[in-house]
DNA sequence: CACACTTTGTGAAATAATTCACAAGGTGTC
DNA sequence: GACACCTTGTGAATTATTTCACAAAGTGTG
């Protein structure tokens, strides 16, 4: 009954709700794999076999229902209820982060950020208070907050981590560039805008696509 | 002759290059497939053949010699030679990138950033200076920009990228949560990371890995 | 130099992901 | 309600990627 679903279905799922959610926003009522596909320049067979994976949300001959796909894969996603989010280092990354609007109407809202700057500690940046680091703990276990964006230098990344884990963290999106070192039952992402460059650039030496 | 290349291939290369700048400046002189893997948490034969996709840079008995392996994959990675890129769009996330520190030792120099907002126009933020849109086609062919960090809103993200694209970028790396579309000859790649978040998200749900 | 260890590079086998292809239903028109 | 046309969901085929397994070399010790 449960099948194992592909790391990349699930990458593609949130694809798809940013996509509907803005539809559903529009009014659209009804919807074709084939024309979501080719709205996200993929092949209708990609959406309908990831869709699948999760159960039968369309209807033959007219499509799925916009409205209810968008509830559907919030649920999936995790995305009914909010999540709460804190930065851990407040850099210009950290700062910018904070303050990204992109999060909140997905339900993220961040509700505390760190720093080890005794400048920074104790006031507001962008209407969130901000922490020193040796109230991790508190702050994380009191505000129940789930997930960490961590942009802390790399010097401190692991020991960072290993704090922010302790206090319950669950998912953690690492900035750093360096290997996250996570147990089991934590699930750490990385976001490296380097190696993004280097691999764009690899794509521009070669002409191949 | 010549084999396609995976693109996890490239992706994990220069995740590799990270790590073996970083073992080179440590004064690393031979290290085998078995312990960078150690160091990256992957498996000894994925790193052995990836490289065997480019060539064959080890020696029996012992491994690869790093600093020789450190300028390969540059190579490979095309960046030997600096590689010049502009910011588009300077609100928070676009300021906090034209700073980044991590971009300069790649190679990656940031030379100009551009926006609409009067106020930022004609004036150096981080040390670069910033110009304005209808600048965008002059500057990037005066300083021969080929790479754009794009960060600019949703509205306005397919004109600006035509604008680009015409100006002469090869390269996009496109942050504003909207699906690009390139001509053939010029790559982009998106970080969206609100998706990361939603993905790192369902994972809290659900508990395998 | 013989022998016991290492380590690479790579075909072949195993896994995983994508694409195909089509039966089973819907929709709409006359 | 018959017919032409869509669209979904899904096994099966295809294609891509990872892992295995081993020959061919290199190292070092006595």
């Amino acid at each position: 009954m449960k099948k194992k679903i592909p790391d990349k279905t699930v990458q593609r799922l949130s694809v798809y709700y940013r996509c509907l959610y803005f539809l559903s926003q529009q009014g659209t009522g009804e919807i074709s794999s084939k024309s979501l596909a080719d709205l996200l320049e993929m092949k209708p067979d990609q959406v309908r076999k990831d869709l699948s994976y999760f159960g039968k949300f369309g209807k033959r001959g007219s499509g799925y229902y916009v409205p209810d796909l968008v509830q559907q894969i919030a649920k999936i996603l995790g995305l009914e209820h909010g999540r709460k989010v804190a930065v851990v280092g407040m850099g210009n990354l950290g700062t910018a982060l904070a303050a990204y609007k992109g999060f909140e109407v997905l339900g993220f809202n961040v509700v505390a950020t760190f720093d080890v700057s005794p400048q920074k500690i104790g006031k507001k940046i962008r209407g969130v208070m901000c922490y020193g680091m040796k109230d991790l703990n508190k702050v994380i276990k009191e505000k129940n907050i789930e997930m960490a964006l961590l942009t802390v230098p790399p010097e401190v990344v692991q020991e960072v981590t290993s704090a922010i884990v302790a206090a319950g963290i669950k998912a953690i999106l690492n900035f750093s560039s360096v290997t996250l070192n996570v147990p089991k039952g934590v699930k750490a992402s990385d976001v490296d805008l380097a190696s993004e460059l280097k691999s764009l650039s690899y794509f521009m030496t070669t002409s191949n696509r």
